[in-house]
DNA sequence: GCGGATCAC
DNA sequence: TATGGTGATCCGC
């Protein structure tokens, strides 16, 4: 194929920009050699996996455009004549509110130029330098300007300089003076103040700054130089006014870390940001607040420079011939009728130069993530192991910040860069590696079975976790399990289950209930009602089965070793009819615990085999794999299955511990593709997870705020089941524990099979497990609601959330 | 809620 | 030589 004509088509024919090719449009980029650039990158990525999907993904967006020059031509008078009034309305209202009484300053750091100065300098370029992020220049330098500062980045942040500017105009020269140290201004005073950074590593209060030497001051800030401010031989006056201000910002953040940064000034944050890029590096530029000076800035304003404005949404306005600003208020209306509501607006506020006028503090963290680019992966069993090295990473990031999110969601990249994205949503929030990993390694075996017989070949895996819980949910979920088992004794109503139907693609682990304590009330019902048949189990309770432990039946060959090995047959006991399964692999044993979900279980009374013959499409189980080498054998624990069988609860409270040997079993739904349609229905309907804790026998309820005491006894402390209701003669954890397993390992699963078909006869074992969630166009306070953007700011996030300024990332690695 | 896509840095 | 990581948001479904 040849792909270079193919570009040619696409950049000739339809006269789209291709989006490999090098757009200037964006700051910095000015100057360069484009074509030669362009050059250069065309023959290195051509043929390339890489380049070929940047080919399907720039027709994706032709197509797009297509799409979109074909509705405009379907517009008729009497919409655009509606839809004039409309914008023009709002408009109006736009203008009114207009606010140019805040003097918003954007800073942001020279590191391009930076960089490029070390790769000119060789003798620089393996040199840390001392920079510090701008959270820290937080600390230092902004909050003295601004308390609400706002760091976007590493090299970027807002400040508000209103209120400052009000206190400015009566500071005493004196508190306007910074000092320079010029001993080290010598031709080799900064090289050699770099080296003592270096070695140091400490921050520097006062280095020797180049700011006014010639080679800083580019060409373009001769207004840097007339305006600079009076210099008495040492010291450094700065006056009054904004500009003054934000020198004296710029000087001193130079003063720091020896970089350069660069300002704009303006009435909104969307102006004050397109204008830091004006006069960079190492200059600023402001627009004064007035209608008029804000509109001749926009005029020309290519629509690219506004944040917000990506490649694609440049090559769509580019398609209805909207290049700046002021052509997009032109078309105005015509945008109103081929654009989301949010996107018009957003495109509305750009054109009269409006923005967010209030620098606003990061909002919660919403979602966080690991990811990692490798060279193929195929081998399903590194894949695994992949998985959970990130699952590890992840949790440890979660636990730094004290999150705990429902969803995960699994992202994959093939070698032909194609990358998809897999989410599974829990009922209870997780945190913990096994937790996570307990559904992301679900979601790759089915991605991994789905492919089958053909390998994933991956290039990227990442796992992120959002829909964390809220503080108020926090607060909820913190109640001490001693209070709530106490408590227990005094709860006994009851709350039916609702019939309910889960949302799609909903994935569950067992059992669901929306609070543990109507779960429990409801076990205590049950167990109220076969409390005759519940004294003659008794003896059977004692053997109430668990998952046994799946011994490792594999060798130990070439270093590898098998978890389990398909063709071996192990004893199982499934959870929910509680026969004695002899299956010759797991998927086979998950079959049958579906198929007992869902209300077909065969003969309870009957030991159940299955033979290979009566389930002729049965994969390998990946549940279980082999590691590839020795040092990996950790991550081979928590496949395995324990010798305790363990339903999770839907609390948090049911924290795992995650120092002990066995392992939990959880059975999860994951409702992929049922209720969606033919396209997915070749999705598996229900998989049984075997999820896996790292945990002692038992499970131990714990408080977030109590150690885990797992193996601990509790003095004093009347236990009671929550399940049975009974007082337990025990002050032994475990045995408590125990105890309530055998309770739930009865009285739930048989709840579930109850609750496992739904009324519209869709066999579903999720269904028993939906007591938060309803079926759908049933009122319910959870239903997301799309709303459209609520007021007409500018669409510009309020922040970048402040992991980018986490030590993760640093400058200096930029540098590299 | 899911998944793909876009955007920023 | 081979093409990054993290997080947010939008939008159609």
């Amino acid at each position: 194929m040849d792909s270079t004509k193919k570009s040619d088509a696409i950049l000739s024919k339809e006269g789209f920009q291709f989006r490999m090719e090098l757009n200037d449009n964006k700051a910095g980029m000015e100057g360069l050699d484009k074509e030669k650039i362009n050059k250069i990158i065309m023959e290195a990525t051509k043929g390339s996996r890489f380049y070929e999907n940047e080919l399907k993904k720039d027709h994706q967006v032709n197509h797009r455009i297509e799409k979109m020059m074909q509705q405009k031509t379907q517009i008729t008078s009497l919409q655009l004549k509606k839809a004039q009034l409309q914008v023009d309305k709002l408009v109006l209202e736009l203008e009114e509110s207009r606010d140019l009484s805040h003097v918003i300053v954007h800073i942001d750091m020279d590191a391009f130029y930076a960089a490029v100065e070390m790769r000119d300098n060789p003798e620089l370029r393996d040199k840390p330098m001392a920079v510090g992020s701008m959270s820290m220049l937080v600390r230092e330098i902004l909050a003295e300007y601004d308390l609400n500062f706002l760091p976007l980045s590493l090299d970027e942040a807002y400040i508000d300089l209103t209120e400052h500017l009000k206190e400015r105009l009566n500071w005493p020269k004196g508190k306007r003076t910074y000092f320079l140290r010029t001993d080290n201004i010598t031709e080799n005073g900064r090289e050699e103040h770099i080296k003592e950074v270096a070695e140091s590593s400490l921050p520097v209060h006062s280095i020797s700054p180049v700011l006014f030497e010639d080679n800083t001051l580019h060409a373009n800030e001769d207004n840097a130089k007339q305006n600079t401010p009076s210099l008495a031989e040492h010291s450094i006056i700065f006056g009054i006014s904004v500009e003054e201000a934000v020198k004296e910002i710029r000087f001193r953040i130079e003063q720091k870390t020896t970089l350069t940064a660069s300002a704009g000034i303006a009435p909104n944050m969307m102006l004050a940001k397109v204008c830091s890029d004006k006069n960079k590096p190492n200059g600023q530029f402001r627009i004064l607040p007035n209608r008029q000076d804000v509109m001749d800035f926009i005029k020309d304003l290519p629509i690219r420079k506004v944040p917000g404005i990506g490649r694609v949404t440049e090559k769509m306005l580019k398609a209805l011939g909207i290049t700046t600003c002021t052509e997009i208020y032109q078309q105005r209306v015509l945008l109103t009728l081929l654009f989301s509501e949010s996107s018009w607006h957003n495109f509305l506020n750009i054109s009269l130069g409006l923005g967010s006028t209030h620098i606003e503090k990061d909002g919660e963290r919403k979602s966080m993530s690991t990811e990692r680019t490798f060279s193929e992966i195929s081998v399903s069993s590194e894949q695994y192991t992949l998985c959970q090295e990130l699952c590890h990473d992840l949790a440890q990031d979660l636990l730094k910040e004290g999150l705990k999110g429902k969803t995960v969601i699994l992202k994959l990249k093939n070698v032909n860069f194609e990358v998809k994205s897999r989410a599974c949503t829990v009922l209870s929030a997780i945190s913990t590696e096994e937790e996570i990993f307990a559904v992301a390694k679900e979601l790759l075996r089915v991605e991994i079975e789905m492919a089958s017989p053909h390998p994933l070949r991956l290039r990227l895996m990442g796992v992120r976790v959002s829909s964390f819980l809220n503080e108020e949910e926090k607060k909820h979920h913190q109640k001490s399990i001693l209070n709530f088992l106490q408590a227990s004794k005094v709860a006994r109503t009851l709350s039916p289950l609702p019939p309910e139907k889960l949302e799609p693609r909903q994935c569950n682990i067992l059992p669901l209930t929306s609070h543990g304590e109507s779960f429990f009330n409801k076990k205590r019902a049950e167990m109220q009602q076969n409390r005759e048949l519940l004294r003659d189990d008794t003896a059977n309770q004692q053997k109430i089965p668990s998952l046994r432990t799946l011994e490792t039946t594999g060798q130990e060959t070439n270093g590898e070793r098998e978890v389990e090995k398909s063709t071996k047959s192990q004893i199982l006991t499934c959870p929910i009819c509680f026969q004695k399964q002899e299956t010759s692999n797991l998927e086979t044993f998950n079959r049958h615990i579906d198929k007992c979900l869902v209300g077909v279980c065969e003969d309870p009374n009957v030991q159940i085999q299955h033979k290979k013959e009566e389930l002729p499409m049965l994969k390998k189980s990946n549940i279980n794999h082999a590691s590839t080498s020795d040092d990996k054998k950790k991550n081979l624990e928590v496949l395995h299955i324990n010798k305790v069988n363990k339903l999770v609860l839907d609390c948090d409270d049911y924290s795992s511990n995650s120092n002990a040997e066995s392992v939990t079993s959880i059975a999860v739904e994951c409702k992929q593709g049922i209720e969606r349609g033919s396209k997915e229905s070749d999705r598996p309907s229900a998989i049984a997870i075997n999820m896996c804790y790292l945990q002692n026998d038992s499970v131990l309820p714990v408080s977030e705020t109590q150690q885990p005491c797992t193996s601990g006894t509790l003095e004093d402390t009347v236990l009671i089941c929550p399940v049975c209701n009974l007082e337990q003669k025990t002050t032994s954890l475990a045995l408590f524990n125990r105890h309530v397993d055998m309770c739930l390992n009865k009285g739930i699963i048989q709840k579930l099979t109850e609750e496992s078909t739904d009324p519209d006869g869709n066999d579903n074992a999720a269904n028993a497990q939906s007591a938060g969630s309803l079926r759908r166009g049933q009122q319910n306070i959870n239903i997301t609601v799309r709303t459209k953007r609520p007021g007409l700011i500018s669409q510009q996030p309020a922040s970048k959330k402040a992991k980018a300024i986490s030590s993760r990332n640093t400058i200096d690695k930029f540098f590299k």
